[in-house]
RNA sequence: GGCCCCAUGGUCAAGUGGUUAAGACACCGCCCUUUCAAGGCGGCGACACGGGUUCGAUCCCCGUUGGGGCCA
């Protein structure tokens, strides 16, 4: 009994996107589950289409999201190259052995004969298919062709009656009337493999023994079926995954924005929340209302019997709630160094200049943490704790420095601040309860225009603890500031 | 066009031949609170439609509609 052995075979025509990655997703879970190995293999046998640097990209994103192949490019393998660009003397071989044994035969047809077929099939109202001319040519026309120096591709030869059942894992029985396929090209003129083609042969000469691939791909299974019996090919098992649909419901496409892994990965998603998302679109545990999972677990609870057969559309605000339970999980070390590079995109510091003030920047991280939901938000949202203010919130300033009182109530804030011997939160705290009730007015009166001058924004952390992580001297300037501002304004 | 797949709230999604049809996100309200979040409490909201089968269908069967995919 050989060991279980699944694979992700992306082709690299862009980058991951997130249905290619829950696909991947679930094939790790299946194989670490049973304790069976994930091959990774780069279709790119269709030249043109790829684009350059996509696998590599893909592989980065794998890795990013905790997605390690046991075998593939890079890593190597036993039933190795992994690429199919560099296979294609197998793909030959194989279609002429299926050749000999009269399985499949040359076409000679061209591309503007076959398009006239297509359409008279479409004018006479009926579905559009290979006529089969080229099925049993004699020597004659054969010879003719081969002088005219036509160029050939080879087609196999499907059964012309009887059903080809595909039992797949998650769907059941799915059957297919083999009149229905006709007679398909597994060479292309060009010498090159169709997909159906390479995809067989590789997935047998890789020993794959579970093909866990998109929906989309179902009506492509009976014609592998057909080739593997033809190369008497031991049949894996197969399983189709519901596809991951765009908010309109239609298939994921460029024009749907974000979807790639790196598009989330750039604007601060966790890698653990989007593999913990994805797993969610389309598999339950078996206690349906647990949500928050690590790799591990899920790898433990995963079940085929428990994936859908439903697409599934994504919602962003789901990731990103749960993106923001992560966040706030996370160790305060780990988040400052994962939210560095977005602090130095925003141009708010360096990573040099932040290790220098590591307690500093702890602080201030911390102040953020649960409120965050992306790591490019809280970098946006902690802008303050750079700079001063450029600008005051246009609300805040109606609601918070538009009356009369407000520049000699910052001053006083200015002269009891001014007079603290330590600068603590809890100092900071009751300085400005004791102040109120010395004026007689709420804590509020004090602390929002006291948050405008200092933040330029009418949300954040609390007041005291951005006073402590800014220090005494910059929260007295920037107060002083404010005032300045009032008085030019409103007085 | 032919073939295939799918159908529980806006989204994800549990579930059963008899249930008050879970839960999460989003949304709304309240509480907490210096704000925003977080957290707590509560609310709104669903078995696509039509036929069967059955004592009884969300669940089984057929059809319709809708959505998706493949083929070229």
């Amino acid at each position: 009994m050989g060991e279980l052995r699944v694979r992700f075979a992306p082709s690299p025509t862009g980058y991951l996107h997130i249905g290619g990655a829950r696909t991947a997703l679930f094939n790790y879970f299946f194989a670490k589950h049973s304790g069976g190995r994930f091959v990774l293999r780069i279709e790119d046998t269709d030249v043109e289409r790829t684009i350059e640097d996509s696998a590599d990209r893909m592989m980065e994103s794998l890795k990013w999201l905790g997605l390690e192949w046991d075998e593939g490019p890079v890593v190597g393998g036993p039933a190795g190259p992994y690429q199919q660009s560099q296979r294609q003397e197998l793909y030959q071989k194989y279609a002429q052995t299926l050749m000999d044994k009269g399985l499949a035969y040359k076409c000679y047809c061209t591309p503007e004969e076959l398009e006239a077929e297509r359409e008279q099939a479409r004018l006479a109202k009926k579905a559009p298919r290979y006529s089969g001319r080229c099925r049993n040519l004699t020597q004659d026309p054969i010879r003719k062709f081969e002088e005219e120096g036509r160029r050939w591709a080879i087609r196999f030869r499907t059964p012309d009656e009887g059903y080809t059942v595909v039992d797949d894992l998650i769907r059941g029985e799915v059957s297919f009337a083999n009149e229905e396929i006709a007679d398909f090209i597994i060479m292309k003129s060009d010498g090159l493999p169709t997909y159906n083609f390479a995809c067989v042969i590789d997935d047998w000469l890789m020993g794959i023994t579970h093909v866990l691939r998109a929906d989309e791909h179902i009506s492509n299974t009976p014609r592998q079926m057909m080739l593997y019996r033809a190369l008497m090919a031991p049949m894996p098992k197969f399983a189709h995954v519901p596809m991951i649909l765009a908010p309109d419901r239609s298939k994921l496409s460029k024009r749907h924005g974000a979807q790639t892994v790196e598009e989330f990965r750039d604007k601060g998603y966790l890698p653990e929340a989007i593999v913990n998302y994805l797993a969610l679109l389309g598999w339950t545990p078996p206690d349906a209302t647990q949500e928050l999972m690590s790799l591990e677990e899920m790898v433990e609870l995963f079940d085929l019997s428990r994936v859908s057969s439903t697409a599934a559309v994504y919602d962003v605000k789901k990731l990103s709630w749960m993106n923001g339970q992560y966040i706030k999980q996370l160790d305060p070390e780990e988040l400052m160094e994962r939210l560095i590079p977005f602090i130095e995109s925003a141009g708010l510091s360096t990573r040099e200049h932040l290790a220098e003030r590591k307690d500093w920047f702890r602080e201030a991280v911390i102040t953020m943490q649960e409120r965050a939901r992306t790591l490019e938000e809280m970098a946006e949202n902690m802008a303050f704790y750079f700079r001063p203010p450029e600008s005051y919130d246009e609300k805040g300033v109606k609601k918070h420095f538009a009356q009369p009182e407000v520049a000699g109530l910052l001053e006083k804030c200015v002269e009891v601040l001014s007079r603290m011997p330590e600068w603590t939160l809890e100092a900071c705290d009751r300085a400005y309860t004791d102040l109120a009730q010395r004026e007689g007015i709420s804590r509020g009166k004090l602390i929002h225009p006291t948050r405008l001058a200092l933040s330029g924004i009418t949300f954040g952390p609390g007041l005291f603890d951005i006073m402590y992580v800014l220090g005494k001297d910059e929260t007295i300037s920037r107060l002083n500031t404010a005032i300045g501002f009032i008085k030019d304004n409103f007085e």
